[in-house]
DNA sequence: CAGTGGTCTAGACCACAGC
DNA sequence: CTGTGGTCTAGACCACTGG
């Protein structure tokens, strides 16, 4: 009787804490809550979202509220370090994770003049050539990630870099190939909420943030060969970083 | 008129992205939007809160809705290893930022039973003690980040750790002179929704996500000595990590 | 087909800002 | 004090789901 919004759904959040509402779980529809709280059907409605844009249920239209579970992939920065023993302590999350395959798709290759953070990132003028590649990786059919990778043009043309397919290896073989094999990482971060494209193009439900992820990479004599901008669905992904200091 | 909630924040949006709209600027009222767009006050209210859960605006109460802006901090893992000459690449975000304080508050200490998770990571058995040490970081008196470091409550006891003040060079000082100098570390990242009091302890503004870090600390002989959990304010943070393949 | 979520309207009340 | 954003109501229409 005369509750709030956030009231409700403080309730929901409790209960589905509580582990009344398992993840998969329908929640109580905006019927029932204007039944059960009398409210207006725009307040149930109101309360849902919330819990929507909280990233804790998602909605099918139609159908019902739902309560989201996740089983995010892990994603390991520099796997070669990763694998030395010292660093054999358990996983925080996802740690029964089982091995879901990672789909290339939406392979594009062109070449433009460098755009001005990827002209900084590389060391470049705005006026040089920079080959780019971009694709998208989806996991049982879901977008996962969102990838542009971009070369001096210079520096890799000929190779097979410049083809859809980077042959055996991938390009980090082609570019040791062409004596700039990259040993050398900076990645910064930042996480935010996605414009309406990028929600697009991930197929994001209201409420998950994006990892922005900029690589760059060095060979040994700290040449920058390649920048690497990455867009992570933040519901989808851990990141594992190993490092000394 | 006639136009949807999300056509309106879709044009404010253009707007804003275009200059129209510098950050810190108000945007149109829901009065305005009202009139300009011929919609109900509900609906021109549903447009400004779109672009408040993107993150791209936030509003103040009796007074306006107002651009947002970003002046992150950047947080390099490995300062160690940024200092080498091979990484002098230029920054991606924020090349320009100012030095500005961070403030320690809220510093709480005491020891209790392992929680689960950290049992797992620092490789003790539930009934273990750690001791625990959470505190808040503030920049110009807004809150940050959060963070809770546990220890083995039999390695720290009777150091400088227990104290509120950990001494000169702190808890990492404190850890080399007991022979248990942390000197390798693994970080998990997710990216996700504040819970609603980790936004009041975050005082973040809607449509800002968190970042969770969870690092454990390694000394050269494998030992894990350090388990730290932070809580990041998304919208304030650049992550920079270095590292080698 | 009935039930669901999604959205809009028109009007109302509140708390707060800033003059 | 007026203007602002925040929220609720009661009723309406739509598109979609699922039996």
């Amino acid at each position: 009787m005369a509750e709030t919004a956030r009231q409700i759904a403080d309730d929901l959040r409790v209960r589905i804490e509580a582990g009344e509402f398992p993840p998969g779980k329908r929640l109580p529809g905006e019927p029932a809550l204007v039944k059960q709280y009398g409210v207006a059907k725009m307040t149930a409605n109101g309360a849902l979202k919330l819990l929507v844009n909280e990233g804790l249920a998602y909605s099918k239209p139609g159908s019902g509220t739902y309560v989201r579970d996740f089983q995010p992939l892990r994603r390991v920065a520099n796997k070669r370090m990763a694998r030395t023993g010292w660093s054999s302590g358990q996983s925080v999350w996802s740690p029964d994770l089982g091995r879901r395959d990672l789909v290339v798709a939406d392979i594009r290759v062109n070449e433009v003049a460098a755009p001005r953070q990827v002209a900084r990132a590389l060391g470049l003028d705005s006026q040089d050539l920079v080959l780019v590649r971009s694709r998208r990786f989806l996991v049982d059919e879901k977008p996962v990630q969102l990838a542009t990778t971009y070369y001096p043009a210079s520096l890799v043309a000929g190779s097979a870099i410049t083809q859809q397919n980077t042959g055996p290896g991938g390009a980090y073989a082609r570019l040791a190939e062409l004596g700039a094999e990259p040993v050398q990482f900076v990645e910064e971060l930042r996480s935010r909420m996605p414009s309406g494209t990028e929600a697009d193009l991930l197929a994001l439900p209201a409420g998950t943030p994006v990892m922005e992820i900029c690589r760059t990479a060095f060979t040994a004599d700290g040449d920058r060969v390649e920048f690497n901008q990455m867009l992570l669905d933040a519901g989808s992904y851990v990141l594992e970083y190993h490092f000394t200091s």
